[in-house]
DNA sequence: CTCATTATGTAGTAAATTTACAAATATTCA
DNA sequence: TGAATATTTGTAAATTTACTACATAATGAG
């Protein structure tokens, strides 16, 4: 059963590349899903303003096997109770509704990130990390924070981690870089100029590069491996939110695939650095 | 739309009371209900041994229209209950099982922090903030990223927005402070000593105090608001991973909140501040 | 044991879904 | 451009599915 529960978010982000007739049904859905679930595919048809066979053609394409069974998933889908549709924050949106849209944001956005994770990079990132014998996490702006709560994960591998959001001793460093360092580079749109010449300037020494970012931008053209991040953030929104989340998690699954990479033998360290924090805490009463 | 908790335990409840036939199918369903949800009404009967009015009679019973009905809400209960088990990462993991893991304990966290969102403390929250004359965020260790992340937001809101990592300064600002100031802690634990210490120096000035925090905790208790957030991080493992998100989401959802208290009218100058990076990029080819 | 009541199944009907195919539309390449 | 080809979309028939009306069987009361 491979029924994931974001059929509705798998919708919308083939939309695009759907043919007009698919593309009226799947709006139709979207317009409604729940009473879709609830309708023959014969009112859907006609709600979409299409044919029925189209209709049945738009549930295959989408792995299901018919219209019913589509109707099966898009309603197991609706059960977490999860908006799957990105909706952005309105000035019309008060409390009750504005903080569940951003939360269903996120929800959505790690959903979209977790089908299309890009395994065979982030093996191969582990394998750098787990080798290094210094690594630089680098970003700007909101990314900075990024490359500080990575900053805050890794140390405790035994490697020497670093974190600048100086641009210019992110290039200074660079410069200076050699075999056995790593260049991590976080950025949502990989196109920070000043952080692509930073790892351009790495790119020049025998340091290893990876980075967080978008695939085919600059700086994924800069790296030896580009870990690739899909979160379309929502360019009229002004506050950039999901793509973060995503970063985040991902530096989680690096840090847990170091951890792995360690071994079992590995945990008594990490417990030590947890105890290390118990006098800095109030006991529970 | 009033669908009960969970269908299969009110048919279960039921089960004595149903006369031969309605108890076979019963059977058949609570058997297999996956399959069940899959199944036609002929091959649900077969199954069970019944004629296939008996089995529309049975779902009459318990409140569908009819058989497809019951169908609906059979998948939909059972998409609800099932799937919200946090699964640790195990040694025994592999780069498939894990990446998929942890992405699933990060949603499964904001899904449940979206149920319990404290809507009140965070509409007050918005207020202070949006009054404030100055705001400080205030974090330690991978809260100290969180207020990072913070600053980065709350700056453009034309608050002066200040984060400092060390806990003497932490202290120092906290004695200072006065009218319209507000100190913002982030904490998961609520219990680290510095903190609390620098909360409760901020507690003896005029100052407002808002924590983001675990209820109940000493960080609470010094606050005039705190935002409870519901996250079990496995204390097994090693590295925290969920809360620190839940943290994140909750500090978007306050931006938005100020946002939208700010009106319509504010938009132009976040759109000016977005538009300063413009020139910082290389431009999409 | 008979009548009334309830339970269950049969058969037919209506509805919904799918398939096969044809018409329409878009695309390619000379 | 325009013929050839591929793709998309719809029509109509076939098939599957679900429901209704009714008949028969089982149960229980007097």
């Amino acid at each position: 059963m491979t029924s994931e529960p974001n059929l509705l978010a798998v919708i919308q982000r083939q939309l695009s590349e759907l043919n007009k007739s698919e593309a009226k049904v799947a709006k139709a859905i979207l317009d409604a899903p729940e009473e879709a679930t609830r309708s023959s595919i014969a009112s859907l048809a006609a709600a979409a303003g299409v044919s029925e066979p189209s209709v049945n053609r738009f549930c295959k394409r989408f792995g299901a096997s018919g219209f019913p069974d589509f109707k099966l998933q898009l309603a197991t889908s609706l059960a977490s109770g999860v908006r799957y549709v990105s909706r952005a924050v309105e000035f019309s949106d008060d409390i009750n509704t504005f903080p569940t849209k951003l939360f269903d944001n996120a929800i959505n956005a790690l959903m979209t990130a977790k089908e299309e994770l890009p395994l065979k990079a982030i093996a191969r990132a582990v394998d750098q990390i787990a080798q290094a014998r210094r690594v630089y996490f680098f970003g700007l702006g909101t990314s900075a924070a990024v490359a500080r709560d990575a900053e805050h994960k890794f140390f405790r591998f035994n490697v020497p981690v670093f974190t600048h959001e100086d641009p210019l001793m992110q290039r200074m460093l660079a410069a200076s870089a050699g075999v056995g360092d790593l260049f991590f580079f976080i950025s949502h749109t990989g196109r920070t100029k000043v952080l692509v010449e930073a790892a351009e300037i790495a790119r020049q020494t025998e340091a290893s590069i990876v980075s967080l970012t978008a695939e085919g931008s600059p700086l994924a053209d800069k790296s030896h491996c580009c870990i690739n991040v899909k979160v379309e953030e929502d360019t009229e929104q002004y506050l950039p939110m999901t793509s973060r989340l995503v970063q985040l998690v991902i530096l989680d699954v690096l840090a847990a695939g170091v951890t792995l990479r360690r071994g079992e033998g590995f945990t008594p360290h990490l417990a030590r650095i947890k105890d290390s924090l118990k006098d800095t805490r109030f006991q529970t009463s």
